[in-house]
RNA sequence: GGCUCCAUCAUCUAAUGGUUAGGAUUUCAGAUUUUCAUUCUGGUCAUAGGGGUUCAAAUCCCCUUGGAGUCACCA
């Protein structure tokens, strides 16, 4: 069985980057009919923000994602931890280590003074006298003093690290007893039976660490898949400081989960030329050997192609549903499957949908001042006149399509282009000259509504 | 700085060692549209540089350059 995992630490919300490998952990433990696990990596109680993993949950749920079981919390299995330092302390891979952190910081500053790696001089490694009095020991994993580590990784290939380059006897037990990050993935990603850790390659340098946690306490490897970060547009990690990150931000712009899914997904994976994939197909195609090793730039045209193309294709039930969260009250409108139709080409985004049905739904409060001198002459208005006259003298106006016919019969009795009539017409009902069909928007309001809308040009 | 990783259009990517280096986004031009958008058609744009190996290299090897990640009693 499959059993892959996504572990965050609490520090607020879930991040973009993290969605994408929490993604394909998910699609990787589905298609396989295993387990996908959320683990929350909270054991720095310093750093711990209970909001947070309710956040991570939330966007998990947003995006459809699903993980199995109870949430973990570290912070709540700190006795298993100490069991098994302690295992690792009877059996001489781990020691108790009393030197004072002032102690290790100097002898740190004078290494790097030296140009040195800084590591620790493993003093305490084979100590056998008594323990210092009034000191609070941190304990330590005797870790291999010569040869290599190499990493066995399904995106990077095999990686070799020089044990003298990277490791010494690191801490896996702090002084108050609180275990340590490499020391409790190990541990953790062991006992929880995680057999494919995909995760962000920021953490290729941390595995050897963790192998040799695994090999000490006699716990079978798991398969790594580092996957390349996603940059910004300076080729940095992403951060906080690269504005939307926050996975939430997105259901806030206006961006549907189908969209930013299959979105995260292309990013350092691809199959063949496909560029759209549903879930289904995701789950179908996905596979973490065919993960890119490089790393990719986030870019939001890519998102935004894709986004409008999800809100084309959606069926204006779902739109209405979604319009709900940003303020667009559809349901009871008995003319809103004209509307949705009209708008649903022409938005990015549901946030611009919703500024659309506005522009429609609303009567303009003022004429855009560059609309009224390009599209409302002095000509216009009796061509408007004209226009509101026939619309009055017409009945059983229902469809687009009947208001259509009514601007034919107008523009030919008057022997003028679409264009004389369809621009002032535009700035009398929308204020501006851009916007959806006029018939349909005209089906939309009605013929009082597209009557008044006239008049308030007329008399502006 | 040490260690590690990475390198095809602006961006995401494709290409059993043999293709006029393909697709998508962006952009540009044209068509459609009363407007805007959509849609359609077409165009511009790439194998970082240098050495090898080979009949043949984007692809394999080496060097250079550039970029990234990581080096805690953070995760």
């Amino acid at each position: 069985m499959v059993v892959t995992r996504f572990a965050p630490s609490p520090t607020g919300y879930l991040h973009i980057g993290g969605l994408r490998t929490a993604l394909l952990s998910y699609l990787w433990a589905r298609r396989n009919g295993g387990k996908f696990i959320l683990r929350i990596e909270d054991t720095d109680f310093s750093r711990n923000d209970e909001a947070a993993a309710l956040a991570i949950v939330e966007a998990f749920k947003w995006v459809g994602l699903e993980h199995d079981g109870e949430i973990e919390y570290q912070s709540s299995r700190l006795a298993i931890y100490q069991e098994y330092a302690q295992k690792l302390l009877d059996e001489g891979k781990a020691y108790k280590c009393y030197m004072p952190k002032e102690e290790l910081d100097a002898l740190r500053e004078e290494q790097t003074a030296r140009k040195e790696r800084a590591k620790y001089d493993n003093r305490y490694r084979d100590f056998t006298g008594t323990p210092p009095e009034g000191l609070e020991a941190v304990i330590r994993i005797k870790a291999p003093l010569e040869g290599s580590i190499t990493v066995h990784d399904g995106v990077k290939g095999d990686v070799v690290f020089n044990v003298a380059d990277i490791l010494d006897d690191f801490i896996i037990a702090r002084a108050d007893g609180t275990p340590t990050y490499n020391f409790v993935v190990a541990v953790d990603d062991a006992l929880m039976g995680v057999t494919d850790v995909i995760r962000g390659d920021d953490h290729l340098s941390n595995t050897p660490k963790q192998i040799v946690v695994y090999e000490a306490l006699g716990f079978p490897l798991p398969k790594f898949f580092h996957v390349p970060m996603i940059h910004n547009s300076e080729g940095k990690k992403l951060s906080k400081r690269d504005g939307a990150t926050d996975v939430m931000m997105y259901k806030t712009m206006g961006y549907t989960p189908e969209a930013l899914l299959n979105f995260l997904v292309r990013l350092g994976w691809s199959h063949g030329d496909q560029e759209i994939f549903s879930m289904a197909e995701m789950l179908e195609l996905f596979d973490p050997r065919d993960i890119n090793r490089s790393a990719s730039v986030y870019n939001t045209e890519k998102l935004d192609w894709l986004n409008s193309h999800y809100l084309k294709n959606m069926p204006n039930e779902k739109l209405c549903e979604l319009l709900e969260f940003h303020g667009v009250i559809l349901v009871s409108h008995d003319k809103k499957e004209i509307l949705l139709d009209a708008v649903k080409e022409r938005a990015k985004t549901l946030v611009e949908m919703a500024t659309l049905i506005n522009e429609v739904l609303v009567r303009p409060l003022e004429f855009d001042e560059a609309a009224l001198k390009k599209g409302y002459k002095e000509e216009s208005k009796a061509i408007l006149e004209a226009f509101a006259t026939a619309l009055k003298n017409s009945s059983e106006l229902h469809l687009p399509s009947d208001y259509h016919h009514v601007m034919e019969t107008v523009v030919a009795q008057l022997e003028i282009g679409f264009g004389k009539i369809g621009q002032p017409l535009r700035v009398a009902l929308l204020g501006k000259l851009s916007g959806p069909g006029l018939d349909s928007v005209m089906a939309i309001i009605g013929v009082e509504e597209t009557l008044a809308r006239i008049n308030a040009l007329l008399k502006h």
